[in-house]
DNA sequence: TGCACTTTGGCAACAGCGTTGCGAAAGTGG
DNA sequence: CCACTTTCGCAACGCTGTTGCCAAAGTGCA
């Protein structure tokens, strides 16, 4: 019911709950539910048992679902000795969302149905340093396109891209090499332009936010190694962001006191020794000093995995896995506690994933994946 | 309604919500509001703007509080040109519970109200290397003294020790110099030997709940510096923990690659350079450690606030406030952005607030602050 | 002093939520 | 063919917050 209290009063944890709020709590949950289940789909009884409602109110929530042609049926499972279950499923196209990657070169662009899956893809370059006016033709263009292809059941459209910014009012600040987008209302400039609501995020975050919808339970950081260093964090199913939008600032946590220069005025930081291996050709290095900061921040956080991803680790994934999984591995093997090693794995989406993730920031509401 | 979900079926957020949950969430709302208004108390309709809820839903839900005994009428305010508005105030007498800190050579305990007024205190010198029957003994008979001055409202006893422990099933794990209590089942003998509720947790998420129920709003980490070195993380309002409470780990963040050997087998920690300093007098350079971790922290988690406890701090807190805010400042500074730096202040509460923490983990939950 | 007005807050009726009781539908298995 | 199991909806119900309304208790102006 977060997500219903976190809307009404916008001081997140103290909103009061009604009857609607419950409804749609409850709703979000059975629909959350069936969209997991995929296109196995999942019986009443099933949905009951998982949610912790009866199976009257499970009944009475899909036949709700399937008014708003949000649910459908989907044949019967084999019967274990009574009457055989009828399998229920998500209808995909009720729903769509365009999800964009806006990086410093490239723009990546995906239409997604309600079950996560693409439907449309595009690609473009873009240069920006070219002034906004540019930068926004090129996304209106491709986003465009991709919006009127999701017809009347598209949400809205989804951005991803480079921090620091503002996710609340959508409006970037000093891009690392780009600072003439410092204060730019990214969302509303959009919003306007295409007619349809708008959603900025930090590129790690909406990646982050796409393999926590994506199926990846509990708590975990995804790393991007690109032209920068960010971590998206999940933290209890929900990405955490911070107040101001600040939360993942990855690259500059300093792990060698009085180390080498950072670009950011600091000295020692991961993303200067990380970035500073990689130029001369050493990965193990790098993979080293990205180890030694997700074993920090595993330590601080406690998360159950470490998903890498990004330009430069998708170029040679391997190297940068079993890296950084020593360092966790030797970590946990020093604690001597019960635990298990924290496991480390690439990110999957392959080139796309911040874009497909940047799409669930409008997606996972309505399955009580509340944004905040 | 997180806390009632979590309860119901173990698994958070995949819970339905159904009109007792709806009632029990509403009324710890309201109780929540009513603690924070303190003596000066709350009006039926300052509580309805608050919550969000009609003016006609509180008048019910105070109604049932009253009836509970768990709220009470206090007066009545001047009028603003009608009917005085009549103030409500949380009956502070209507619960308590026994809060302990068991350090690994002293012993503190506090009786604490609704209000979290301490009522009583207690404090007693142990060995925790004397073996569990000795230092059971210790705390049973601290605690039992308490638990009978709490009487029927008496809700149970939540005790902080020092870490790693698994807070779900309160066992401790092997606390640091004392191998011997890896697995002891402190909880549960505590709970068997004293007859009320008991709950385990590590002493720096004491304290920080502790702070966060007593007005610390938003998100904020508590370093404890003490014989280890630990933090207590608040996001959002609520202790995050992780699955194995092994969060706020903060003594072993690594900040010095390569750096001087740690007692824990890795180099380079937190933990072992600021001891080292501090051992040698430089305190100023503790400080600076502190300060690069804490600057780490904010940066990775987007916190609000910085606040400083335990021992070594409270011996002589100025040198290590300036100390960390010097660097966290240094540190926002050279973002340029917006925000501003990250406060950093000693963590109120004397030497108790870890006691007056661990009473929370009873309390906080008839709050709606959820102990998950 | 009296009357209009504002503000507080409870009573009563109401809509809507999940729950309970029960029975129909649709299978299996002897 | 019949007993049994399992699925699942209809109907009545209890309880939630909400709405409509009115009494109570002040202020302020004539």
């Amino acid at each position: 019911m977060d997500g219903v209290n976190r809307t009404r009063s916008g001081r997140p944890g103290v909103a009061g709950a009604n009857l609607p709020a419950m409804r749609s709590h409850n709703a979000a949950l059975v629909l959350d539910l069936l969209r997991t289940a995929g296109e196995g789909g999942i019986s009443r009884l099933e949905l009951a048992e998982r949610t912790g409602l009866t199976p009257q109110a499970v009944s009475k929530i899909t036949a709700r679902l399937r008014e708003e042609g949000l649910a459908g049926e989907a044949g019967r499972r084999a019967s274990t000795g009574g009457k055989p279950a009828t399998v229920l499923r998500l209808v995909p196209d009720a729903g769509h969302a365009v999800g964009i990657q806006l990086d410093r070169d490239e723009l990546r662009a995906v239409l997604v149905d309600l079950d996560g899956t693409v439907v449309a893809a595009r690609r473009a370059e873009v240069d920006l340093g070219a002034g906004a006016e540019a930068v926004l033709g090129a996304v209106v263009d491709v986003a465009g396109e991709l919006v009127e292809r999701g017809g009347d059941s598209l949400l809205g459209v989804g951005v991803g891209a480079p921090g620091p910014l503002d996710h609340t009012h959508g409006v970037l600040h000093r891009v690392t090499g780009f600072p003439e987008w410092d204060g730019f209302p990214l969302r509303d400039a959009l919003a306007e332009r295409l007619g349809v609501p708008v959603v900025v995020d930090k590129d790690s975050n909406a990646a982050a936010l796409g393999l926590a919808v994506g199926g990846e339970g509990g708590s975990f950081a995804c790393l991007l190694l690109g032209t920068g260093l960010g971590a998206g964090l999940v933290i209890g199913g929900t990405v955490h962001r911070g107040a101001r939008t600040g939360a993942g600032e990855f690259g500059h946590q300093v792990v060698q006191l009085d180390g080498p220069p950072c670009h950011c005025g600091d000295r020692g930081c991961i993303e200067a020794l990380c970035l500073a291996a990689v130029a001369r050709g050493d990965l193990a290095e790098a993979a080293r000093v990205l180890g030694v900061g997700a074993a920090n921040l595993a330590g601080l956080l406690d998360i159950d995995l470490v998903l890498l991803g990004g330009r430069t680790i998708a170029a040679a994934p391997e190297p940068f896995v079993r890296g950084v999984a020593a360092v966790l591995d030797a970590h946990t093997r020093r604690e001597g506690s019960l635990r298990t090693t924290v496991p480390v794995r690439l990110a999957p989406g392959g080139g796309q994933g911040v874009a497909e993730g940047a799409a669930q920031l409008l997606l996972a509401p309505l399955f009580g994946r509340a944004d905040g």
